[in-house]
DNA sequence: ATTCATAAATGGTCTGACAATAAAATTGGC
DNA sequence: GCCAATTTTATTGTCAGACCATTTATGAAT
C-alpha cells in the first residue's frame, strides 16, 4: 500500500502565520519592532490583504503581535505573556467541564513545591509584595468584605509563587487561580473563624519563606491547601443538601 | 475628574467571537453541532463574511470549533483539548526564552504529586499503558536508538501523569514534556549506564504506583527527576567547554 | 511657540466575484 | 434494482477593490 496520510491542505493564512511566527520566535524580530503594513505584507507574500489579516489575527491570538490603527499604526512584535496561557487554560477548564475539585487538586500539587522554590530564591522585594497581599487579606477579613477577601487570598497565592522566579510555574498558578476565583463559593468564607485560620496558615508559610526554609515552606503550604480543599468539600456537601447519598 | 478608562473599541470579529464562545462554553451548543454557514452567520449578525471569517478563525485558534470545506462542510463545535494549552505553553517558553533548567524545574515540581495521584487513582488499564511505554524504553535502550529512547522516556512520564486522571495536570505535563523533548540534548543518553539507571528508577516508581503507595510514588519520582536534572546539568557543563567559569 | 485645521497613512469593514473542494444528486449500464 | 461514473450543488478559500474610522504628521494662522 501507499500508506499516505490524509492530504495536507495548508491554508495561505496558516502558512504566512507560520513563517512570521518562526521569524519572531527565532529572535530575528525583537520586541517592539514593527511588521510591514498589511498591504506590504500582501505584496511581499503574493497574498490578498484578507489572507494577510487572517494570518495576523492568528498571531495576535497567540500573543505574538499587537496591532494599532491609525497613521504610524500597524502590527508590532510582542512578547507572549502568561495571559495567553491563562486564556487557553480557562477555556480548557470550562470546555472540558473540569470539576472544581480537580482544579484545586492541581493547585495543591503545584503550590507546595513552588513554595519551596520561593523560600530558596526569594528576594527582599518578594517578601514585601507577599506581605502587602497579606495585609490586604487581613483588612478585608476584618471588614467582612468577602469578595475582596477572596481576591486578596488568590493574589497572595500567586505572589508566593512569583517569589519562586520560575515564570512557567507563575503562569500555571495564575491560570489556575483565575479559574478558581470565578468558581469559588463566597459563602464558604462567611465565618470569621475560617478566615482567621487561613490568615494564620499564611503567616506560617511566610515565616518559612522568610527563613529560607524550603522544607517547612513546602510542608506548611501543603497542609494549608489540603485544609482548603477539605473546607470546600464540606461547604459543598452542606449546600447541596439532598445530593450526598447518606446510606 | 471623569475617571474614564481608555475608550473601548471592540472589533466586530471580536464581538462575534465572544458571543459564539460564550454560547459554546455555556453548553448551549454541544460537541459536533454545526454552526451556521459563514454567509448565514453574516446575515444573522449583520456583518460581512470577512468579519465572520475572522471571528471563526479566532475560535479555531482557541480549539472551540473545527472547519471543513466542501458541501456539508462548515464549522462545528469542538471540545478544546490539551493541544491548545500545549501550543500556548510552547510559544510562551520560546518567546520568553525560558531556560531549560526552569522547564525541568517545573516538571520536577509537578510530577511527584502527580505520581502520588496516579498511585491513588490508577486503574488496571493505566498500569498496562505505563508498562507499554516502559517496554518501548527498554527496547530502544537495548537497540541504542537514542531518539526513540528519549521519545519513549517522555511518553512514560506523560503516561504516569495520565494515571492520575487529572486532566489539567495531564495537559500541563504534556505541554512541558513537549518543550523538554525539543530541547533535550540527545548526547546525554549515549551512555548505556545512564539509560539503565533511568530504567531502574522508572521500575521503582511503577512498583509504588501498582502497590497504590502514594508516598513512595511521590518520593521515588522526586528522586528520579532530581537525578535527571543533575545529569542534564553535568552534560551541559561538559559540552559547553569554556563557558562555565572555573574559578 | 501654540493652536488649530488639514492631509496622509494605516487598520477595519464591506461587497462581489471566482476557485477549490467535497458531498449529494443524477445518470447510464447491466 | 443496483452499482459506478458523472454532474450538480453547497460550502469554505481566496482575491480585488473600494470606502470608512482612527491616529498621527504636517503646515498654516495667531
Amino acid at each position: 500500500m501507499f500508506d499516505i496520510t490524509p492530504v495536507n491542505v495548508p491554508k495561505a493564512a496558516d502558512v504566512l502565520a507560520g513563517i512570521l511566527r518562526e521569524k519572531i520566535l527565532e529572535g530575528h524580530l525583537n520586541e517592539g519592532m514593527p511588521l510591514p503594513t498589511e498591504r506590504d505584507l500582501g505584496a511581499q507574500a503574493g497574498l490578498s490583504r484578507a489572507s494577510v489579516r487572517e494570518a495576523l489575527r492568528i498571531l495576535e491570538g497567540e500573543g505574538l503581535i499587537a496591532t494599532r490603527v491609525g497613521r504610524n499604526g500597524g502590527s508590532e512584535v510582542a512578547r507572549p505573556s502568561s495571559a495567553t496561557i491563562e486564556r487557553s487554560v480557562g477555556i480548557f477548564i470550562r470546555g472540558q467541564r473540569i470539576r472544581l475539585e480537580a482544579v484545586l487538586e492541581t493547585r495543591a500539587a503545584i503550590e507546595p513545591p513552588s513554595a519551596r522554590f520561593a523560600a530558596l530564591h526569594r528576594t527582599h522585594v518578594d517578601l514585601q509584595e507577599i506581605e502587602k497581599c497579606h495585609t490586604k487579606l487581613e483588612q478585608a477579613s476584618a471588614a467582612g468584605d468577602i469578595p475582596a477577601y477572596v481576591r486578596a487570598n488568590l493574589d497572595w497565592h500567586v505572589q508566593v509563587v512569583r517569589a519562586s522566579h520560575n515564570e512557567l510555574l507563575i503562569a500555571f498558578i495564575s491560570a489556575v487561580s483565575q479559574s478558581i476565583y470565578v468558581a469559588t463559593d463566597l459563602d464558604g468564607f462567611n465565618s470569621v473563624e475560617v478566615r482567621s485560620a487561613v490568615i494564620r496558615s499564611h503567616r506560617r508559610v511566610m515565616d518559612a519563606i522568610e527563613a529560607r526554609d524550603g522544607d517547612a515552606a513546602a510542608r506548611r503550604m501543603d497542609r494549608h491547601v489540603a485544609a482548603y480543599i477539605s473546607d470546600v468539600k464540606a461547604t459543598q456537601t452542606k449546600h447541596q443538601g439532598v445530593k450526598p447519598k447518606e446510606k
